[in-house]
DNA sequence: TGAACCCGGACTGTAACGGTCGTATACTAA
DNA sequence: TTAGTATACGACCGTTACAGTCCGGGTTCA
């Protein structure tokens, strides 16, 4: 289906929510949760994902929390689902593993892995900061990205 | 995890297959899968799927099978993966069914759609021609297609 | 000390995916 | 007309992964 799981949405609404909040020295992950209405618990292992992987630092005890461990524009989306979800790849056989375990023939893995390349490339090109800064009503030119893809 | 599902892989794989005997009336969901070492049965549902879409066209009987229903440059990746997995959309909440249940504040989705728009954009760029001529050992320029995003 | 918070493993229910089986139907060739 | 080959289609099943919960433990601060 090609869509990225609820745990990487979570992640990223909650990096977008940290974003926005810059001057605050930590957010539980409970205030998150119930700002979105998601699971506390599911979110806090969420978070903690994103804590070890580095894009988060953490406090434990009273007025504990999490904050962003770098400038929310030098957080991609990628690293957020990368963090959450592994290594994703179009293709069901990831070439990385052992090859195709189908026969040689399977030819169509390498077009479809230049695709995924590009796909990684949007992902990367977009920042937490760029999430976070959508919140203008309307009228301005959110400078368009190119992305090239040779097949 | 960002992947199609190994059924649109195999439809993929057998139309590339099929636009690359161009010359033959039809082939058998068993001789593709043979070629390729995939479930003949699986395959055999695929295409029926690939068939009620208006993407194949098949034939029962003796020296029947399935063969393109138009030609493979005119048919997009998209369109394969979108007969067989149906539609995606990278957000969970697709905003189309009945917006997002979670809060009004979900306010990821946007940039994320357009994230999917350009996926879907690429996918539909890519035809089974693009596929099926892919078989250079190497060093030709292989027409770079270019894609746009805004966020 | 205790409340509030993070940490992390274990567990569960549900749904989708991948695949199989069996049967009915359609067509062709001999 | 009959046998063989093929599609068509629904029912079924095992596995996996996702989404979510529970609970015991460790930190920090008031």
């Amino acid at each position: 289906m090609l869509k990225l799981t609820k745990k990487a949405d979570y992640g990223l609404m909650a990096l977008k929510y940290l974003a926005e909040r810059p001057d605050t020295p930590a957010l539980s992950a409970k205030d998150i949760a119930d700002a979105y209405g998601i699971p506390a618990q599911l979110l806090a292992k969420i978070l903690q994902q994103l804590t070890k992987k580095g894009l988060l630092k953490s406090h434990a005890g009273m007025n504990g929390g999490y904050a962003l461990s770098k400038p929310a524009a030098s957080i991609s989306a990628y690293e957020v689902i990368l963090a959450i979800d592994g290594p994703f790849f179009i293709t069901s056989c990831t070439k990385g593993a052992h090859g195709c375990d189908l026969t040689p023939s399977c030819t169509i893995k390498e077009p479809l892995a230049r695709v995924n390349e590009t796909i990684a490339g949007v992902l990367k090109s977009i920042s937490i900061q760029d999430l976070a800064e959508h919140e203008h009503p309307s009228g301005q030119a959110p400078e368009p990205k190119l992305v090239t893809l040779t097949i």
